[in-house]
DNA sequence: AGCTCTTCCTGAAAGC
DNA sequence: TGCTTTCAGGAAGAGC
């Protein structure tokens, strides 16, 4: 699942072949089995495809970087004819990608068809900036679970501002942000860490693993609750979130699922995972075994020893009476949040 | 206002 | 063996 180093190594792959490249189509292989606006495109696209096109179609890649999770491709029209009746069709814009879950943003050869859940494939001209990324001749945005999301927004010619920045609600990345400033906002908040950690207002780049992965090389239990940090503890985990990050961008990321970067490979950092996914499996520092509860719908992953904190009482209550005492390993279902 | 929970979506894996 | 159920999760929106 992309989260930061994820979307940093897709960004970085695809760079090098995308700069400077035009963009002469857009195809839309749900068009063809659906017509103009398919269902299936709905939440991907907020617009019909037609009109994405319209907007791609005959620009020039001037920029590809990243906000948070975002992937921010800078497009400068060609034809620039200063008309001052109608500035938009002349205006820069920018394609924001989102990866969601499944998300895939990926140069391909010319030949290489469109898998099934190929939506977008971006059809580039013009030179690239080396004689090896030539062959690339397209831009695949594939998604099978469809949690991604494509949009463009036209920068206004008014605004002094470089780009179109639709992501005002985004926080702060770990790395921009002072660790004074990080233990301000979380002194601010009464909820539980790993909530204020997915939550991309708070901070923004981290999801499900390196969430837990930052929690547990900060020795902190993901049910604490924000606020009641002491210093050292706020510093440990801006510190440890920060390392985290820059480690698995360093590895590639990691390839949970199929993920895999904009040249198709796959990242390396989910061998050094401490906790995400190692449910029962030894803890790396302690050999105590790895425990999954559930926190805000989504799966938690820590060493209970290593993690230390009392779990709120309205948190424990789990199974049913009769089950109420064995240390016999519990299992890792989600139980009463259920239903 | 600030949280938490539910929804969307598919395919792999577990359950029966 | 084969059908059904469960699970994974980013973020918007609903609900409390």
């Amino acid at each position: 699942m992309p989260e930061l180093p994820e979307v940093e190594s897709v960004v970085r792959s695809l760079r090098p072949l995308l700069v400077g490249r035009t963009i002469e189509e857009l195809m839309v292989p749900a068009e063809r089995r659906a017509g103009e606006w398919p269902a299936t495109l709905r939440r991907l696209l907020d617009s019909p495809p037609a009109r994405l096109r319209e907007q791609v179609r005959g620009t020039r890649i001037a920029a590809v970087g990243r906000i948070g999770k975002n992937i921010q491709i800078s497009l400068v029209p060609l034809a620039a004819t200063g008309d001052a009746e109608n500035a938009s069709p002349a205006a820069p814009r920018t394609l924001w990608v989102h990866l969601g879950m499944t998300g895939r943003l990926t140069s391909e050869d010319s030949e290489v068809p469109a898998s099934k859940h190929t939506h977008l494939i971006f059809v580039l001209g013009g030179a690239p900036a080396t004689a090896s990324a030539a062959r690339f001749g397209w831009l695949h945005f594939a998604d099978i679970r469809r949690f991604g999301r494509v949009r463009l927004t036209v920068d206004s010619p008014a605004s002094a501002a470089p780009h179109g920045r639709p992501l005002s609600k985004l926080g702060p990345e770990p790395m921009d942000i002072a660790a004074e400033e990080f233990a301000r906002r979380l002194r601010a908040r009464r909820t539980r860490l790993k909530a204020l950690l997915l939550d991309q207002s708070f901070v923004s780049g981290l999801g499900n693993i390196y969430a837990d992965e930052s929690l547990f090389r900060a020795g902190l239990h993901p049910l604490k609750i924000a606020a009641t940090l002491k210093p050292a503890q706020a510093t440990a985990l801006h510190a440890s979130a920060q390392t985290v990050l820059r480690e698995a961008i360093a590895a590639g990321g990691s390839s949970i699922s199929d993920y895999v970067d904009g040249q198709g490979r796959q990242g390396w950092f989910q061998i050094h995972h401490n906790v995400y996914q190692r449910t029962g499996e030894p803890c790396h520092s302690c050999a105590t075994p790895i425990r999954k509860i559930v926190v805000g719908g989504r799966s938690t992953h820590f060493c209970p020893r290593c993690q230390p904190g009392r779990v709120p009482r309205v948190l424990k209550r789990a199974t049913k009476p009769r089950a109420a005492q064995s240390a016999v390993k519990r299992d890792s279902r989600p139980k009463g949040a259920r239903r």
